[in-house]
DNA sequence: TGTACATCAGTGAACGCGCGTTCACTGATGTAC
DNA sequence: TGTACATCAGTGAACGCGCGTTCACTGATGTAC
């Protein structure tokens, strides 16, 4: 064993790091190996050691957004840390906040990539499922309400988290984009019935 | 006057109509100037007589979505043609239809390369705002119900039917992306106080 | 502790390929007479 | 009506480039003795 038992781990989770920052700034084909490997501080020939092929790094770069601690925290952590009903409403505001808007690099996939799974395989397609289902469902704990379906109404507000923040990263007007992100929290929360109602009901 | 008045017009119209299809379908960056000019019935080489280069057609494409007679109906058109209130759930309703689900190639640019324009220029993104606002215009002017900004409801109702199309098309599952369709689609329309109460509700 | 060795992580040049772009040329067209 | 011509829309080969991928090799490492 020439080299420490964590070697390839700790390398392969640096390419895959790298990977996914240059994913989420440019796509998934406007970024060479060459650059995800210089990223990793490798060169790339380096690269089918550790991957079969470019496409199969899709796969593992969205399923790694889980492990990823900035986001854990979001879809899985939260709900059993804090007060069920609280995470709702918490989620929604991060997910529009404007450090999420303005990290690109770090951004959520669904914001960042979601046209690139649209045209990608299966693979990265049921990655991308299985992220949207776990917010959806996150959402849907924190409702209050009994009346109507509740899945139906937090995979809308994921929608439009999702939605609201996607078109804001197109547009060139900064003020449009703080106005559209905030709208958008607005009508989430109000949909999730987490408005808040105290003093005159506007914050 | 060696060829017909009109002649240059046609043709960059159907090239302008071959890249809007393939940019749908593949994305800015996935789609070649050969692929682009043969779908013209062109070969490469007369490209550049027609556009300076190729970033130059992105825009143009985008910026003639407004002539396309598919779409112009239905953010210019409609609400001079049709009774204003039964604008907004019409346009709710056709955006997140199954029709503009599959159809991939003439779809609406906002569902297939938000994230393509967001990487791309301040031309592109110019074109984008002038869409987004035209189909929040198109939304607001349809809102019946007096109280709250009625521009930031139909900001929301809009970021709703690009965000629910947009996830949609990133599933695998064709049963959860007809669920989310109709989700955000019920959603949408009772945001916008457009939803029926004749009978029990339930449609 | 020190040396020889086997292992294998990573290197970097090479490959065939398709890209965006250029340009000398071709040939279809309407016009002039 | 018929012919010669000027125009210019479109062709297609060529270019330099960067891509994904391959592979013979290098050299850093822990182990054996």
């Amino acid at each position: 064993m020439p080299y420490p038992a964590g070697h390839r781990a700790e390398v392969k989770r640096k390419i895959i790091d790298s990977a996914r920052k240059l994913f989420n700034r440019y796509g998934f084909e406007n970024v060479s190996l060459q650059q995800i490997m210089a990223g990793a501080g490798l060169t790339p020939g380096g690269f089918y050691s550790y991957f079969k092929s470019k496409s199969d790094l899709y796969a593992e770069v969205l399923g790694c957004f889980f492990t990823d601690p900035n986001w854990k925290s979001c879809w899985e952590g939260v709900h059993v840390d804090l007060s069920s009903t609280g995470v709702g409403p918490q989620v929604v505001r991060a997910y529009l906040s404007r450090q999420h808007y303005e990290d690109v690099e770090n951004s959520c996939p669904m914001v960042a990539l979601p046209t690139d799974v649209a045209r990608s395989g299966v693979t990265a397609k049921r990655a991308f499922e299985t992220i949207f289902k776990a917010m959806v469902s996150v959402l849907e704990r924190s409702l209050t309400d009994k009346k109507g379906p509740r899945r139906t109404k937090a995979q809308a507000i994921a929608a439009l988290c999702i939605g609201g923040m996607v078109v804001a990263r197109t547009m060139v007007d900064r003020e449009l984009a703080d106005d559209l992100r905030g709208g958008c929290t607005a009508m989430a929360l109000k949909l999730g019935g987490w408005e808040k109602h105290n003093g005159r009901g506007i914050r």
